[in-house]
DNA sequence: AATGAATGAGAATTCATTCAT
DNA sequence: AATGAATGAATTCTCATTCAT
């Protein structure tokens, strides 16, 4: 990986091999433990040259951030069943998600990781991807609940909440299942299936007013 | 906090003192950032000190974890009643796990945040701790099931991702009910019933046998 | 010595100066009493640098300790005089040793001081040098014997604690004239004869089978 | 070594139970390198003891030496058979500095090694012992030469460079006779009669005016 | 477009030494 | 006679960053 020499390569390329490097890096020792120098030789330049283009490392890491983002949002987005009924979006989606997830592993790590435990900065960026995801979810669970014709039980709270904790539960079960050994790892499909049925099933009768309560 | 000068203390109160000073500051700053300097500052004493009772940066990290979650299943399990059906244990398990977080806000972001993030021998003390949870989790649901007399309906390995969903959505919760302004914070309660309605309302129709399906 | 302000000096060089400057200050203060601040400062640049090139005090100090052995091996290989008889070749090369130590009484004294007084891995590097120079006195003496025709009257051990002595002798003697003031030291030429006429004048009798013994 | 656990012991035998430490620790390791907390450890105490009954490091370390110097004059003094022609007083001289450094390794490890390694406080308390000694060994040349009625032979610079090769010649021997494996390592007698095969030899030849010359 | 040479600022860790009892 | 508690001052080593070409 960028053992080949090439030199004299154009800046938008070199700019996209740096945070190929960089992603691999901060992923591999986290963003502090990450040396400038390590990330320039993993990307076969010189460090200077890093410099040049990215100016610093906070920007470095900023800028793969908001590509990592930028790469997972849209992934989530193509995957999306435009036009289908709620469940069948959400579904679709998360199959998207851990699709991604699990095919850009340092990526992820990044985002979920590291972003988000070095200080305010990077931690927004990612809240600013998360919000998108969550409001996409909860545009869902509105629609649902409209779809049935009950949106008046689910307070906009609520529904926050539950989406956080969807959210939460998703990145979860990407972490999980990356964790595992590939030769038991579930597929894309089967993970989102399990959050799906731990999730929307319980959905139709928060829907239909039913609560939870200690009843002890 | 430790302000008050304070010589000549006996070992076991100072490592103690030190040992707040560090989950305050690797909370605050991540573990890298966090400095032996800084810790020493805060904890009141002199950088020596601190080596002489904890050996190292990376024996202090180790101590924390163990520390912040020796006290975090201790809550839990306190919480937890007793004898109770299966959803009063987890009602009452989740409560006792987000007034924790609550009350510990730092101890929860040394655990959730840095430890899990910098490298195996600390990430393997937190894969204990929420082993050990989830564990306790994966026994109420098969427990529920053979209540309900439904038992054969829940693969063992669909219980295990369902558990693992269910800790990690917990996880966040606490998180993004922390990080909420203090007048806008939900309490324990309100945040274990939000999570209880999620996930346990579904688990009914899930062990009765029915299953999400794409074909909606 | 290195005073004059000289920027962007090639590696090779640089590392030349910095061994200069770690000899002399390793010399000066001790391997451990060296600091790694000092041997920059007098080597004209900053630490960094030095670790830059060097790796570690360790490594620095195994360079020098290789650099300077191989100087003083060359310098006595050079003054040998190939072909002579056994006592002109020995008498040549002392000639050399005391020269090349008189000159470079710094790296002498690593050598000699610091280099078997700071563990195995440096010990072992001036134990392999003197090895070398162990093993030509032993092939002189042998020599010397076979020209005279009685090389069975010296076991193969004796020769071995003989040269060992004579090696240690020199040594002794370096240092010694070395730690006279300046106008009563004895030129290598005469500190060579004061061996030759202590060592060489009794394998004489030795090669003929005589012995020391006790009863006077 | 230092393990039974016996309070409450007189100053004196303490203050030798610290030297004993110390002699090990500095042989072990240097004189830098060995920490005043090693040696109060194996010396059995706290280390503010060592403190009140030593004083600082470096006095310990000087209080060492001189009792480590003094033990090996004495010895080498209580071997010589006083009254005995001069070659026999070499001898049983010599016998006696083999044995003791044989049996006290540490002890000349900290006197050979250390002590004149580190700076001109304890450099000059070695060189007052070397300097007895190599006296002692003079006197013996001159009373030989004296006794063969030749000692205009000798001047008296050479006697002193002879000396000093000698006593170089007996510390290298010690070193390599200690540093071999216990099964091939000469007895003190065997590494005696070594030297003065080597030494005393040659001064007979000297004594009656021959010198080695080049003669190429 | 790209790099070899160089550094200021700080990090973890250790040590000789003292104080109060 | 003896020690638990405590620290000021180094020391080794690393890192983000820049300069000159």
């Amino acid at each position: 990986m960028g053992d080949v020499k090439s030199k004299r390569v154009p800046r938008a390329v070199r700019e996209q091999q740096m945070m190929d490097a960089a992603v691999l890096t901060f992923a591999r020792r986290g963003y502090r433990a990450a040396s400038m120098d390590e990330i320039a030789e993993v990307a076969g330049v010189s460090k200077p040259l890093v410099y040049l283009y990215l100016n610093s490392k906070e920007e470095l890491f900023s800028a793969v951030i908001r590509r990592e983002a930028a790469a997972l949002v849209a992934a989530v987005r193509a995957a999306v069943e435009a036009g289908a009924p709620a469940d069948r979006q959400l579904w679709s989606g998360l199959q998207g998600f851990f699709a991604h997830t699990a095919e850009h592993p340092d990526g992820w790590a990044v985002l979920h990781q590291q972003a988000r435990t070095h200080g305010e900065p990077f931690a927004l960026e990612v809240a600013a991807m998360r919000a998108e995801i969550t409001e996409f979810v909860i545009g869902l669970i509105g629609a649902a609940a409209r779809e049935a014709g009950c949106d008046e039980n689910l307070a906009e709270r609520e529904v926050s909440g539950l989406s956080h904790a969807l959210v939460g539960a998703a990145e979860s079960l990407a972490e999980w299942a990356n964790a595992r050994p590939a030769d038991t790892r579930p597929s894309a499909k089967e993970t989102a299936a399990t959050l799906m049925n731990f999730a929307w099933t319980g959905l139709g009768p928060l829907m239909s007013g039913a609560r939870w309560a200690p009843g002890g």
